[in-house]
DNA sequence: TCATGTGAAAACGTTCACAGCA
DNA sequence: TGCTGTGAACGTTTTCACATGA
């Protein structure tokens, strides 16, 4: 396996793009488990740690610690033993594995309460994705301004050049026209979408497509809850106190934001 | 999640923990993907269909036949050989696996855009769950009604009798004052929250917790998109039609919602 | 001494392939 | 014939346990 903990020295180099050689396929599982330690890592920042423990992450991520490690040690080897991590290290190598470098553009289609919720979110206008333009098909919004972009209308969407097209596409109209902003989106080239919208998508094959959906979270959690009273195990999980994020220094004051 | 059978074994007689027996215990990975199942299976009732395959299934949700199968099984027999499943069935019987019938009370806390998404949208509003109780701490949106709720101030949840506490705590707040608004409803005994904030919450293992994050959802589409470009092998996925949802006889009129 | 990094083992999830039934 | 339901093979992920190094 390759050691590329050396380009560690001044991690805001203007380096090259080198991307030393991604050491090992990161197997999906962990890719769904990166931002969230980054998120943390994050955290950590903020409230001034300095090191933390794979075991630290484990209890702030509701994991356990080996699997912390062995995600981790997928993007090198980037702990020091005896002590832990750097987090302010951690999350630009994370950054890097993520490709948060490639900083993709995303259109937002469907401004309402949902759509300004995206656009306003300070984590969607960072972390390698920027929103670059907004659609809609309300009159009464088109033409409105947010966060210094005019909202176009969706007819639009089909004279992208190459030059404006969007990364990614961000569906969050109703779900009676979810499918419509769907097809226009493909052929207008795009080829990421990332659908809120209720509707189950048809699009070719060979498009990559998220769902969020709010309500099966709630449905997921609800069976949890229903499985965890069945079980009559309720509670049986040990401590009473939360996680250490005291312990590790976090104070109650991050009112940053 | 983790199996804690062995702390049993010592101390009683033989563990008794007979369950009512709902046929099998259901993977985690399963549980993720029947609301998916369901959402498909609505729309196929809605267009009319009078039975559908495993394969169909499959393609709509981009998965394998197998898995499909496999999945359903776990419910119980409910196919019929050489035809298919019944939509209509099928739904009722993963809304039970699910606990749907349980009808969970939810209580949104944070009326900003995020959560008045959440207050209006149509699946928020059924399948088990409804809101019951909407919280906020600007004086400015304290007192509005929606839906023929009354927003109330954020103080209240500490008053919170047994009787109106909310089985599930959805908190979509700025991530400054997510940690307090956790704080106060698990004091408040609700035990499953649902995290909109970007921020990571420190509460008891007892708490069922589990995170909406919008940005992650970017993050690994941005991810994989990256993947498939350096692998070159982008577009091999196949076909170049979308799934078989017109060959269901799914027209494209289905524009009520 | 303490915590990382990692082979090896166990658990879990997916896919195959086909028996069984309509 | 056609499609479900399922044991068995396979691949992936998690966990264990400990050698390794600060």
């Amino acid at each position: 396996m390759s050691d590329e903990k050396a380009d560690v020295s001044a991690s805001s180099a203007p380096d090259v793009q080198a991307p030393p050689a991604p050491a090992k396929r990161i197997p999906e599982a962990t890719v769904l488990r990166l931002p969230v330690y980054q998120r943390i890592l994050a955290e950590l920042v903020r409230a001034g740690a300095r090191t933390v423990s794979s075991e630290q992450l484990a209890e702030l991520a509701r994991l356990n610690a080996a699997k912390v490690r062995k995600d981790l040690s997928l993007l090198g080897s980037f702990g020091t033993r005896g002590s832990g991590y750097d987090p302010g290290f951690l999350i630009s190598q994370i950054d890097r594995a993520l490709g948060v470098d490639e900083n993709w553009s995303v259109a937002i289609v469907g401004i309402g309460n949902l759509g300004r919720a995206l656009t306003n979110s300070a984590a969607f206008a960072s972390r390698g994705c920027q929103v670059t333009s907004l659609f809609d098909i309300d009159p009464a919004v088109v033409g409105e301004e947010i966060r210094g972009m005019k909202v176009r209308h969706m007819d639009e969407i089909a004279t992208l050049g190459a030059e404006d097209r969007p990364d990614i596409g961000v569906i969050t109209t109703p779900g009676w026209s979810a499918q419509g902003v769907a097809d226009l989106l493909v052929r207008a080239g795009v080829t990421s979408l990332l659908n809120f919208a209720p509707r189950v998508l048809d699009v070719p094959p060979s498009v990559h497509l998220r769902y969020v959906d709010l309500s099966i979270e709630l449905q997921v959690l609800g069976f949890y809850r229903a499985r965890q009273e069945e079980d009559g195990r309720a509670g049986s999980h040990g401590g009473e106190r939360g996680p250490l994020m005291r312990a590790v220094g976090l104070s109650a004051r991050s009112d940053l934001d």
